[in-house]
DNA sequence: TTGGGTGCAAACTCTTTGCATGCCC
DNA sequence: GGGCATGCAAAGAGTTTGCACCCAA
């Protein structure tokens, strides 16, 4: 079922760059694939390392430029917890999303889902003076294995 | 009244790291002390800016020891909101804090509070299998200058 | 006097850009 | 065939590190 739901987010993801303009190319739809098989979000780094792995090595700049027009076009969210690189990860059509939890410690990141903090960032988004999209949210703290 | 407060936190900061055993000096103070006259995070390219533009300029490499001193203390929160580089705020003891609108078109950061919003966070935080210290709300979108 | 603090410059890492080649349309 | 997609290499940007000198304790 999940993995349905990911080939999905592929599907669509290559239907919306088509409708975009954009023609095909393996290096992105390598990329594409690559990200609709992932739980949660990874770095460029991770992405070229994994593709390489599986036998599909694309150029660093295709990952980037890849990951750089699917953000454009929403179907990628970029986020940065405060390690070194930003991490990417697949924006469902259905609205569904999580957050994270960052482990200062060891870096492990995991999501979480939380509908009383969607609510309360829904009330407050239609309060402030200003068009509010997207919303990030981040705990940072120590995981069970690096908590003493 | 603010200037006080801000005042206060720069000793405190100083305090802290005295207590810490670092020792003074003229770097790190000019850095803390344009820290605490600020209503919101800089970037540490702003932080050189300002203090080159008071005439107290201070080496790069500098200003970033004594951001990672200040972080690691818990004396300054390091955010990151999408753009390049990363941003620093000083933390109040008090524990009052507040989170981050970014206009995704001008770059523009608007600090807000939002007490429904930390209390939805507090209620997670101990739900979760994670022992969570700080955390970040960062809401993206258009400000009232830039939305058409 | 001693060792941490500072500043300059070089090094590093992540990301973007230039350019020639290859493939989709 | 034309033009975007790709990959490599080089360039950029932000941040960190090495090292010699200066100053607080």
């Amino acid at each position: 079922m999940a993995d349905v739901s990911h080939a999905q987010w592929a599907d669509h993801a290559q239907a919306r760059l088509a409708h975009a303009g954009f023609r095909r190319g393996g290096a992105r739809r390598a990329v594409i694939e690559l990200l609709g098989r992932q739980p949660c979000a990874l770095t460029a780094h991770e992405i070229d390392e994994r593709l390489r792995a599986q036998g599909r090595s694309v150029g660093r700049a295709s990952v980037y430029r890849a990951l750089e027009q699917l953000t454009d076009l929403h179907l990628v969210a970029r986020l940065e917890v405060g390690q070194d690189a930003a991490r990417y990860e697949p924006v469902h059509p259905s609205g569904a999303h999580h957050h994270h939890l960052v482990c200062d410690t060891c870096g492990r990141i995991t999501p979480f889902e939380d509908s009383a903090l969607e609510t309360a960032i829904d009330r407050l988004s239609r309060r402030v003076r200003f068009d509010v999209g997207d919303h990030d949210v981040v705990l940072h703290g120590s995981c069970e294995a690096c908590r003493n």
